[in-house]
DNA sequence: TGTAATCTACCTACTAGTAGGTAGGTAAAA
DNA sequence: TTTTACCTACCTACTAGTAGGTAGATTACA
């Protein structure tokens, strides 16, 4: 991810790292003190509560995945590159270790327990990258480029799980191009003129 | 998961439900001690340390894994039911929110802070799933039952993910449906007479 | 058989360190 | 002069882990 200028920019930035390592759970003020160099205290002033620190950060998050996608949009008129694309960044984020994990994925899994200001958010991320994938899948399937099995919803959700599992077992096998590997052919399998 | 008598037995189902649900520092003895009310200390007798802890918990959980895998092969003799009889298995413990998720994925994410002797049981978890899951699907091959696009361990990979994928599908989205929408077409796929 | 030694499973009471969070002050910019 | 961004100094609650002890069962042996 880019780095920010600004204090609270820069706290973000670290509490996204350390969220992507390990979790709501996984880091404390503490950490990102010692990380910018700043007080605990001068943290609290910026994000009173960790659970708003943390809300902030899947706005942010939020708001740059939506810029993201739009450009999707606007740089690839076919909804296969679009696709394409989309992976491809993961791909790099992966492979460079910049962004390894989606933030949304990782508090997904303890969402039982996020304060729920934070896990309405994470909610609703899942929610807009679905609608994302499914409008892609419709477009593609209008431009005859997508043969789906299934209604464009349940093949959104299908790879949308494709690549949170595709993460997940890219980090358990420390195996960044294990991501492609899994995540490539689900994608193929769209393309082809099906049986 | 079955109840245990033992009050080792009974630290390691608490812990157990605790990680499923917040990870690794999702939970603390204190919570074990008021969930099965017993002394901190007491714990502590039965498992010197946290880290000593959460690694038994996942030796016995690959173990109880490995006894219901085995039993699976010997009570199907389909490798094709045999697939469909494991996911059949996650789609009841998500739907009685009995064990909504594997502790190893769980735990997968936030590997990288995980103490050694942790993070080393989860990697051959991970591991040993992607061998059953490949030989499975190779025996079936050579019965004429799937025909795959992919290389047996490929296809295994791609199953694995989407089975973890769709484990937090169908937590984020609170649907427990959900995993079973994901997960059985593409098993689905791979008996289909293919192109 | 009686008794001494050992073991198991638990307890209370404590430690050092860390968690998130607050009160109140300073210094500089708007 | 008010606001912003930081600071020091502190708080309470909780963290994993330890010290030291007790009740009762098991084993060893005289």
């Amino acid at each position: 991810m880019k780095s920010m200028t600004s204090t609270s920019g820069k706290i973000l930035d670290t509490a996204q790292s350390l969220i992507v390592a390990g979790g709501y759970n996984g880091f404390s003020y503490a950490d990102i003190s010692a990380a910018i160099g700043i007080r605990k205290a001068s943290i609290h002033h910026h994000f009173p509560t960790k659970a708003e620190l943390v809300a902030m950060l899947v706005d942010r998050y939020r708001q740059q995945a939506e810029v993201g996608l739009n450009s999707l949009q606007e740089q690839f008129s076919s909804p296969a590159e679009q696709l394409r694309a989309y992976l491809n960044f993961w791909q790099m984020c992966i492979r460079d270790a910049s962004l390894p994990f989606c933030i949304c994925a990782m508090l997904a899994g303890e969402i039982q327990m996020l304060p729920e200001e934070v896990a309405s958010r994470v909610r609703a991320h899942f929610h807009s990258l679905a609608r994302w994938f499914t409008s892609v899948l419709a477009a593609g399937v209008e431009q005859g480029l997508f043969r789906l099995d299934k209604q464009p919803e349940e093949e959104a959700q299908m790879l949308m799980a494709s690549v949170h599992g595709a993460m997940l077992s890219a980090r358990a096998f420390s195996d960044p191009g294990l991501f492609t590997t899994i995540v490539t052919p689900q994608f193929t399998r769209l393309l082809a003129p099906a049986r």
